[in-house]
DNA sequence: GTCTATAATTCGATAGAC
DNA sequence: GTCTATCGAATTATAGAC
């Protein structure tokens, strides 16, 4: 009843989505402008304000994502720290989405907020149960989510963002078996200094 | 004979250092604007014009810091981690130039430059030589080097520019005591398995 | 050295014809 | 739905008086 509604210019929103998604990957917030977007996706600047009423809310509406974390409960113990790590690896290889909205959260305060969201509503739900393990204190999942966040953007950083050559140049097979390791302890050991 | 020249308005120049700093940390390279640096050094707009050249730099001035990286070789095989997790932390927690130079490489190509120089010509020689003891392959120090980076940058990034809730809450003894045996992995490890 | 005035752009957003 | 025209604001940068 609530799905029955295929507009004619659905086409159109969804060439505004992609171009924008594009200009703030590359550009940043503040440097992609409307009328880059809409030259890229073929359209007057005009129709893009029609359409999303803003550059904020379109900003908002191409950011809008989901990590699809995998079910780390299914998952073998000592394996979940490089599963996490393949899954980022390759779902930023495969979507420039997650590259603007690093790009933007660094200068962007909705951006970054949704930075904030993202972690706090997808990450942590997914990683307490494997914290708890090792864990019992359940206050501690927050944490270690953050330690996990702070390696997989660092990484995102430095091969998307800042280029830094041997980061870019490195198999994602590589990156992800260094970082596996890493991830993995953060989120089963019992203390810093334990394993 | 080179440096007797201590002209009359030099602390006007570092002034409006300062303020360029404090703006670029907080707003980012675009959204910082002279104007409102000349207004934090309480000077006219047009005299950072005449110190400075242009916007481009002075950032380039603002965002010229030495990592002041401790000389690794004379510290104990298996404390290196930690001390360069801890110099790291310190050196941000009381300088802003680095939160400056993170958001603005973001978005500016040119602070990315500065970025990857920094990285080459500071942090890769003074961990080349503790990688070698592990790995005698001396192609592996950029490769290396890349791998702290990312984990050095990654926490800056949550704690200084997202503020992400639980890693700007943690202790620095707390955050160093995590990601010290993550360095200390990256630098000693002979492969990503190893240890 | 310092400041006023302003040039030259650029961008987000709106009004309104078709 | 789509496009032309344009407003209003903000910015870097320069010219020139004092």
């Amino acid at each position: 009843m609530t799905d029955r509604k295929p507009r004619r210019s659905d086409a159109t929103r969804a060439a505004i989505l992609t171009a924008a998604r594009e200009r703030f990957a590359a550009d940043g917030y503040e440097r992609a402008t409307i009328r880059a977007i809409a030259a890229d996706a073929g359209i007057d600047p005009t129709m893009v304000m029609r359409y999303y009423g803003n550059k904020e809310k379109l900003f908002a509406a191409a950011a809008e994502i989901d990590i699809r974390l995998p079910d780390l409960t299914a998952v073998p113990r000592d394996q979940v720290g490089e599963r996490l790590a393949r899954h980022f690896l390759d779902r930023w290889e495969h979507d420039e989405t997650m590259a603007a909205l690093l790009r933007a959260a660094a200068t962007n305060g909705g951006a970054a907020q949704r930075m904030r969201e993202m972690f706090a509503q997808q990450l942590v739900p997914v990683v307490a149960p494997v914290v708890a393990e090792a864990c019992p204190d359940p206050a501690q999942a927050p944490a270690r989510a953050a330690l996990v966040s702070s390696q997989v953007l660092g990484a995102a950083l430095c091969r998307y963002v800042l280029r830094l050559e041997p980061f870019v140049t490195m198999p994602a097979d590589e990156v992800t078996a260094w970082l596996g390791p890493t991830l993995q302890r953060y989120l089963t050991a019992a203390d810093p200094a334990a394993r």
